[in-house]
DNA sequence: GTAACTGCAAAATATTTGCATCCTT
DNA sequence: AAGGATGCAAATATTTTGCAGTTAC
C-alpha cells in the first residue's frame, strides 16, 4: 500500500473541487490550474483521488471525463449508483435525486448504476 | 443533404452487426473487417451510419464507444432512452428493460436518458 | 460524368509513462 | 534519509482530416 503525502497541489484541486458543486472535465480544472501546475500532475492527482475514494469518475454520455467529488460516500466506500444531469448548453454536470426500478433478465447480477440525463438545467432554460 | 450510396463495405459493416445481437464496439468490429477495408473506412461508415440513425452511439460507463443497431428506431427518429448492461466479464453490451421514474429539479428539460448498468451477464454468472 | 466512397498517409488530440529533481514526513 | 510527488519530455494510443484514385448511380 502506497501511503499518500499532503502537497500543496493537492490542495489546490481539491480547493477548486470544493467551490464548484457540480462535476469538472480535466479541461475545466486545467484552464484554472494550469498557472500553477503541469497538467500531468493535475491528471495524477484526479486519478489518484479517485483510487483514495476521494473522487467520481463520471462519464457522460458524450464520453468526456468528469471528476466529482464523492460527497455522500465514505473512503473507498463508493455509492454504486450514480446519477446525473447534464446540460447540453453550460455543460455542466450535475448530481440528480431519482428512483429507479429495473427490471434485469434472470440471472443477472447488477454492479453499478450509471444514469446520464442530458438536457437544459434550469439557468439555461430562462 | 449528402446523398448516401450502397456500397459493399456498408453492406459488410451492417452484416456484422447484424449477426450480433449487442452493441460493438469498434476494436471489435475493427478485428473482424480489417482484412476486408480500413480502419479508417469503417470509423467512417459507423458515424455516418450514426447521422442516417441506422446505428446508436453507446458510451459505457468506463469511456469506450460501442455502436448498436437501431432495433426499434425508425429512421432519423431515435428514442430518447439508451438502456444498457454491460457485463463487465466478457464485456458485452445488451440492450436492458428498465421504467424509470425521474425527479428532474423544477425547470429543468429533459432531452436525452442514457442508463448503463454494468454487472454480470447470465452466462458469465454461471 | 458527377460526386460519394475508399485506402493510405499523416495531422491533430488525448492518454500514459519515464526519470531526474523536489518536497513531505 | 526515504520514498512519494512533481515537472518536463516523450512515448503510446486515439481520433480526425486530406487527398488522390475508385466506384456507385
Amino acid at each position: 500500500m502506497i501511503k499518500k503525502r499532503n502537497t500543496p497541489s493537492k490542495n489546490e484541486v481539491l480547493a477548486v473541487l470544493k467551490a464548484n458543486k457540480t462535476a469538472m472535465s480535466q479541461d475545466e480544472l486545467e484552464k484554472i490550474l494550469k498557472d500553477k501546475m503541469d497538467r500531468v500532475t493535475i491528471y495524477r492527482i484526479l486519478y489518484s483521488f479517485c483510487d483514495d475514494g476521494i473522487l467520481h469518475k463520471v462519464m457522460s454520455d458524450e464520453g468526456k471525463t468528469y471528476f466529482a467529488l464523492c460527497h455522500d460516500c465514505e473512503q473507498g466506500h463508493h455509492h454504486d449508483s450514480h446519477f446525473h444531469f447534464r446540460c447540453t448548453n453550460c455543460n455542466t454536470i450535475e448530481c440528480l435525486n431519482a428512483t429507479l426500478s429495473l427490471n434485469l433478465p434472470k440471472n443477472y447480477i447488477q454492479k453499478e448504476v450509471n444514469l446520464m440525463v442530458s438536457g437544459l438545467c434550469a439557468k439555461c432554460v430562462a
